[in-house]
DNA sequence: TATATTTGCATCGTGAACGATATAAATTAT
DNA sequence: ATAATTTATATCGTTCACGATGCAAATATA
């Protein structure tokens, strides 16, 4: 009768949906280099521009820095990056990529055109596929914007 | 130069990060009655049909039993369900709602309409949702019938 | 009817997410 | 210059996700 709870109704539940599925396409390609899919997003940040700062990487990401910094502490104990403390300004982190970090971009080459051929389908073709970003930009600036507002 | 690992051309990033914004925007709302998002799927399974088996309710939210397990034992000990052995298969848990999981349907009546009128913005409108809607469900069939191949 | 396989659920370990809080360095105000 | 505030990062606790594995009930096969 209502369908206002009906699970096929809901955006949020299909977004939950669509990100996890895709997370585990990405699995079995980024775990052969020990790699999990928000690490490999901190590799897409630096691989754009090397030595930045946590709070950087965090803003880029859409995440907290308490989120990003045990991360960053397992990529560094896997030798992929280095976390060094600034030197104009102490508090900050500096986070670089080490030759390994810097290599890994050659292996995974492959990664971004395998993973989008994976969800080519009917309705998601490269034709459609600038809508789909569009809409999701404008969901994600606007639920950010609507954060913005609570916090001030 | 090679745009395939910007970050602004990656389908995953865009849904990642507006699962976890809209996840974000549905939190006062939830932990007002100490529900997670999480928690609010598995309500809005229950709500539409009662006393299921555990892995219907994962079947249903595309997640695995492991997942859904853990949740539930702690939704029960909220008292906002039952988990009760089946009669027909004693492998089987049944999952029913309590009167307490019942009225939570009530209290959270504007939950959907708030959230879903959040997320209103110019590129995503009553008119372009259900686009919006087939795209992602087109995501998601190509990737659980990718999944269901590779388990054969 | 034994035995093998499948099915349903649970346990365990690891790695995110994230709210709340802490701490020290930098900045601003007094 | 001293005090108050802000900023950058980190710590802690809880709750997912999920791969790997275990176990007992049900089903299929020999």
């Amino acid at each position: 009768m209502d369908g206002r709870f009906n699970l096929d109704n809901q955006l949020c539940f299909r977004l939950y949906t669509a990100s996890r599925l895709i997370t585990q396409a990405y699995h079995p390609l980024l775990s052969e280099y020990g790699l999990t899919y928000p690490q490999y997003l901190v590799l897409l940040v630096l691989w754009e521009k090397d030595a930045q700062p946590v709070n950087d990487i965090a803003k880029r990401l859409l995440l907290e820095t308490n989120t990003v910094t045990p991360l960053l502490k397992r990529m560094e104990a896997e030798g992929i990056l280095t976390r060094t403390q600034g030197i104009k300004d102490a508090r900050q982190m500096i986070v670089s990529l080490t030759p390994k970090g810097r290599n890994l971009q050659k292996k995974l080459s492959a990664v971004p055109e395998t993973v989008g051929s994976s969800v080519l389908c009917d309705s998601v073709t490269p034709a459609t596929v600038p809508g789909l970003f569009g809409m999701l930009d404008g969901i994600i600036n606007q639920l950010k914007n609507n954060k913005n507002e609570d916090n001030q």
